[in-house]
RNA sequence: GGCCAGAUAGCUCAGUCGGUAGAGCAGAGGACUGAAAAUCCUUGUGUCGAUGGUUCGAUUCCAUUUCUGGCCA
């Protein structure tokens, strides 16, 4: 685990030279196919050596999901253990992680037609409004979210006229539930935030030059996607398309996309502070091999 | 060389009819149950360009000065 730009697919592909290991990625950008070069996907080459599972599953119109995440991840775990070898799970996508873990509660997918009806409320009627009815609904919920959060609050009543039951009542009537397996989670992040971020801006102008532009230029070419779609809200893509769209111009995209990056990375770093029972690696140290080579001796990972 | 307009937070700017200032963005910290690369929350002391004058008190008024932009020669 570790944020955008910190080395992480670099490093899971030497650590599968080493050890009987099959990558998992953990990203909910890299799923998308045709979103290479801006989700900083493993290059064909890397992927002929070293491939990774759970990337390139969805077109850019299809919306992915945290538990279909779980789903799918349980489902490459078991297959790696039959092939007699040990899953090693790579990405930044931290509520992936944790839903893996922690597990999730039994909740409706997501349905494209409620959503369209509740944000066409919520342009309607105004956001407030439309806490305010959830709020009556289901208190618990609005107890723990904020009136201006559009996304949860959609959620909320998403599952409510979906199920006709209350967040979270569903919620608390199936408890997110573990694993039988053994995670040993391990962070990878440089330990300066100045050279993390020295380092998402070198690899926007290596994007750039390898054709990032021209990538989301196919893309919005394509009747089918919108800007609300998670694979056109993801960071780059984004502004790029804002950009297409003419919303903004190419300098403006040019100065958005590494602050955008920059404060994803952020987020991904609060999420692994709070992390419990993780290993913390610089990402040029080579300790994390020496960590892994005694693992590998000393615990039962590979039986 | 003359005239005009600026100079205030890292950036773009607002403001104080004289009582030492505040927005947006950036930055920092945090939250996170099927969109999560998403969606939100919290957080603003800075020689108010410099020097001098008026004043109980100047970032605010006056003078000088430096720099920047524009116009005229």
């Amino acid at each position: 685990m570790g944020p955008t730009a910190a080395g992480k697919t670099a490093l899971a592909i030497e650590l599968t030279k080493h050890f009987p290991f099959d990558i998992i990625s953990v990203d909910s950008a890299m799923v998308y196919r045709g979103m290479d070069i801006g989700t900083a996907k493993p290059t064909l080459a890397e992927l002929k050596v070293a491939p990774h599972r759970l990337i390139n599953i969805c077109d850019p119109a299809e919306a992915y999901s945290a538990g279909q995440f779980r789903q799918d991840a349980i489902a490459e775990i078991e297959k790696i253990f039959a092939l007699g070898r040990v899953p090693l799970l790579v990405g930044g996508t931290m509520l992936y992680f944790r839903v893996l873990q922690q597990g999730i509660s039994n909740l409706p997918q997501a349905s494209k037609e409620i959503r369209a009806e509740i944000a066409g409320q919520i342009e309607k009627l105004g956001l407030e409004e439309i806490y305010r009815q959830l709020q009556k609904i289901d208190p618990q919920t609005t107890a723990v979210i904020k009136p201006t959060d559009s996304q949860r609050i959609g959620r909320a009543l998403e599952v409510f006229k979906l199920t006709g039951k209350k967040l979270s009542e569903l919620k608390s009537a199936s408890p997110p539930q573990k694993l039988p397996f053994k995670f040993i989670n391990i962070a990878v992040a440089p330990l300066e935030r100045l050279y993390l971020q020295n380092k998402i801006n070198l690899r926007f102008r290596e994007m750039l030059r390898l054709g990032f532009i021209e990538e989301v230029e196919q893309l919005h070419k394509r009747e089918d996607l919108h800007f609300d779609l998670p694979s056109i809200r993801t960071v780059g893509y984004r502004q790029a398309w804002q950009y297409f769209s003419c919303q903004i111009t190419y300098d403006q995209m040019l100065q958005r996309i590494p602050i955008a990056t920059r404060q994803l990375a952020k987020r991904q770093l609060t999420w692994l502070r709070s992390w419990s029972e993780v290993k913390w690696f610089d990402s040029e140290s080579p300790q994390l091999i020496k960590y892994v080579t005694q693992l590998v001796a000393t615990s039962s990972i590979l039986q």
